[in-house]
DNA sequence: ACGTATTTGTACGTATGTATC
DNA sequence: AGATACATACGTACAAATACG
């Protein structure tokens, strides 16, 4: 299970175990993972560790946590999104206030596309930017 | 300063404090934080607060901690990589494993660049993309 | 509708390890 | 070698939102 001797900090060690069961759909999109209190004894660590590894998974986007426990993130529907020529792109994590404003989770990086001296911000987790010939 | 009591959670107020500092340029980039154990008296809360505050900045990106401190990031060079037509962008955090091998920091999410079935992960702190007419 | 239990959030303290200066 | 500074890991307590009977 957990091994507090590997060198691997255990807080770790539960993020790869419950990583791995998200990748291998054990635990699938929706799906509640369990308490706290319950990994905490399951693997004989700590809560504060706990608190650790899950918030892990949510800074890598992979679930959400609330009040009532955290969930796999669902996979939300990609809008397609057209760009031209001349425009430029970045990615950066989002402000506070982006986040908020755009409505994204912890763990969702957010477009920054430049185009005629115009800028815009664009959630990450449903948009797919699509090279399109001709387009503006 | 800092107020227990204004229902703003402690670690959160420090990381707005040090946010402000950096995004005015009061802590320029490069440029070294101060102390934890600084911090700790300074604003008269735990270390734990202190730690978590620094984790949100490093999480937005905005520093990166070693072992003797944290630094506000750098900006790095940007390599503007040509996309062409019917190319497929979006973006997400790494994993781990993706982090490493990138050489990305906390806080830095990737570009995933998909083309006529071929996927590339780029690092989203230094590759700006750009869509060049005519290109593949 | 209400109280209770559950579950996460915040905040503190302590101790020890390890890399850096 | 010693001091400094961050990293890990444990513990406690209470607050606040949510879910349940």
């Amino acid at each position: 299970m957990i091994d507090s001797e590997s060198g691997v900090p255990v807080y770790r060690q539960l993020a790869d175990i419950v990583r791995r069961q998200i990748e291998c759909g054990e635990l699938a999109p929706g799906q509640r993972l369990r308490t706290e209190p319950e990994y905490e004894f399951e693997y004989g660590i700590s809560r504060a560790s706990v608190r650790r590894a899950i918030a892990i998974l949510r800074q890598e986007g992979l679930i959400t946590t609330s009040r009532s426990g955290s969930r796999v993130r669902t996979v939300r529907a990609m809008a397609e999104v057209p760009i031209g020529d001349e425009t430029r792109v970045t990615t950066r994590m989002p402000t506070e206030m982006e986040r908020r404003q755009l409505g994204v989770p912890e763990g969702v990086p957010v477009f920054v596309v430049e185009q005629d001296g115009d800028q815009q911000i664009l959630a990450g987790d449903r948009t797919a930017l699509i090279v399109k010939a001709g387009r503006d």
